[in-house]
DNA sequence: TTTCTGTTATATCGGCTTGATATATCGAAA
DNA sequence: TTTCGATATATCAAGCCGATATAACAGAAA
C-alpha cells in the first residue's frame, strides 16, 4: 500500500531532525525556505503529523499553553487561571504541541530517504535536498536513475512529435517546447551532479561529501 | 466549492472539441502528446468525464459493442450473438462509449479558460496550450499574472535566502539555486511571450494570434 | 479601558488525484 | 490452440488541497 515514500513525511521527519517543532512552525519553515521546492497545506500538514505520531516516528515533546513571560504585577490569582485544554485533552487553539523524532522516526527517515522506487520531480527535488543523509552510492544511483527518467521522457516527446506530419496548435507547441528545453536544461545539470559526485567518490575527503551520521543509516 | 478550475476537465473540453474521442483515446491522445505537461490517471480520467457527463458537457456518441467487420463465414447465428453489456447498462469491458462535446461543454470551456483566479503550475501550462481560444486581452492579462507571481516567488525565495546569515546543508542550497535559475528562465520565457502578445495586439493579423473562433466565447 | 485587528495555532471537511487492481475483449503470433 | 499484449472501462483506499472554523494572544487604536 502508502504508494510509494511520502515526500511530506520525509521532510517532516528531516526538519525535526534539526530541531522540535510545533505544526504551524514546520509549515513557516517550509514555505519560507522549501518554498520554490515544496507547498504543504494545513490539510496534509496536520494529518501526517497525526500519522507519523501513530507510528511512533514523532511524539509530542512538550504540549505547554503559552504561558507568556509573566509581567510583575503583584499576585493575580496564582498559577494564572484556567488552562482551558479545549475538550479533549492536549491540544487548544494556542496550546502548542510540539513535536520531536524519536529512534523510530529517525530509522524511518533513512529508510524513506534511501527508498529506491521511481519518483517524481517533487520527491526527487525533497531527496535530493537531503542528500547529505544518503550514502554515497545510493545518492548516484538517485541522480542516474532521475537522469534515464527525464531523457526517456524527452526522448519520446520528440518521438511522438517527429512523429506525427502536421503540428499542433501553436500554442501547444510552443509550451512543448519550452517544456523540452527546461527538461533539458534540468539534465545538464544532473549530469553535472552526477560527474562531481562520481569523481568526489573516486578521491574522498572533498568537501562536496557531507557525510558524518550516514553509520546511523538502518537499511531495513 | 470545486476549488479553482479544474484542468483536467479543461483539457478533456479541449480534446473534444477537436474530435469525439472514448476515455482510452483521451488518456493516449494525452499521454503521448501531453505527457511533458501534464499526466492523467484512470481513477481520474473516468471520474472527470462521468462529471462531466452529469453537467451535461458531454455525451455518449455512440456506444458499439466493437462489432469486428464480420468476416463472411455465412449465417452463424445472425446479429452476432449476445451483447453481454456487463451487468449494469452501456458499459462493459471493450464497449467503447465515445463521448462528443455539447454547447454546455463548449461554453463552460471558455468559461474555464478565462477564469482568471490564480494558477499554479500546471493549471498555467495547459491553459497557455489552448491560448489560442482565449481573447487576446485575457491571454495577455494570464501571462502578466503568471510572470508576477513567479517574480514574487523568487523575489522572496532570495529574500529569506540572504535574510539568514548560515548557509543550509549544501545540497538543500544546490536544490534551491536550481529551482530559482529554473524559475529565472521560465521569466524570460514568459516576458519574451508577453513582448509578442503585446506588439501583435497594436498591430493586428500578425499570424502569432490564431484566433477564429473566439467570438463563440461566453463570458459568463 | 475596551475594542479591534493581525498573527499564531490547531483542526476538519468535501472534492479530487493517484497508484493499484480487477475484469474483459480482441488481434496476432507462436 | 493457447498465449500474450494492447484495448477498454471501472473501482478502491490513501492522501492532498483549498476553504473554513475556532480560539488565544499582542499590540494598536478608540
Amino acid at each position: 500500500m502508502a504508494a510509494g515514500t511520502n515526500s511530506l513525511e520525509l521532510v517532516v521527519l528531516g526538519l525535526l531532525k534539526e530541531q522540535d517543532m510545533h505544526g504551524y512552525e514546520l509549515k513557516k519553515r517550509m514555505t519560507e525556505s522549501l518554498g520554490l521546492i515544496m507547498h504543504v497545506s494545513w490539510g496534509s500538514l496536520y494529518p501526517a503529523l497525526a500519522r507519523l505520531e501513530a507510528k511512533g516516528a514523532v511524539k509530542a515533546v512538550e504540549a505547554k499553553p503559552a504561558i507568556p513571560n509573566i509581567p510583575m504585577t503583584g499576585s493575580l490569582g496564582g498559577e494564572r487561571a484556567v488552562f482551558r485544554t479545549s475538550s479533549d485533552g492536549l491540544r487548544g487553539a494556542r496550546n502548542k504541541k510540539v513535536y520531536g523524532i524519536t529512534d523510530i522516526g529517525s530509522a524511518l527517515f533513512y529508510q524513506m530517504l534511501n527508498d529506491e522506487r521511481e519518483i517524481d520531480e517533487k520527491g526527487f527535488a525533497v531527496r535530493l535536498a537531503f542528500a547529505s543523509h544518503m550514502d554515497p552510492e545510493k545518492r548516484l544511483k538517485m541522480l542516474k536513475d532521475r537522469r534515464d527518467l527525464i531523457l526517456e521522457k524527452v526522448r519520446s516527446s520528440r518521438r511522438s512529435a517527429d512523429k506525427r506530419r502536421f503540428a499542433f496548435e501553436p500554442y501547444v507547441e510552443l509550451v512543448l517546447e519550452h517544456f523540452r528545453s527546461t527538461n533539458t536544461s534540468d539534465l545538464a545539470w544532473i549530469e553535472e551532479l552526477i560527474r562531481k559526485e562520481a569523481s568526489s567518490m573516486q578521491r574522498p575527503n572533498t568537501e562536496f561529501l557531507v557525510s558524518q551520521d550516514i553509520q546511523d543509516n538502518i537499511n531495513s
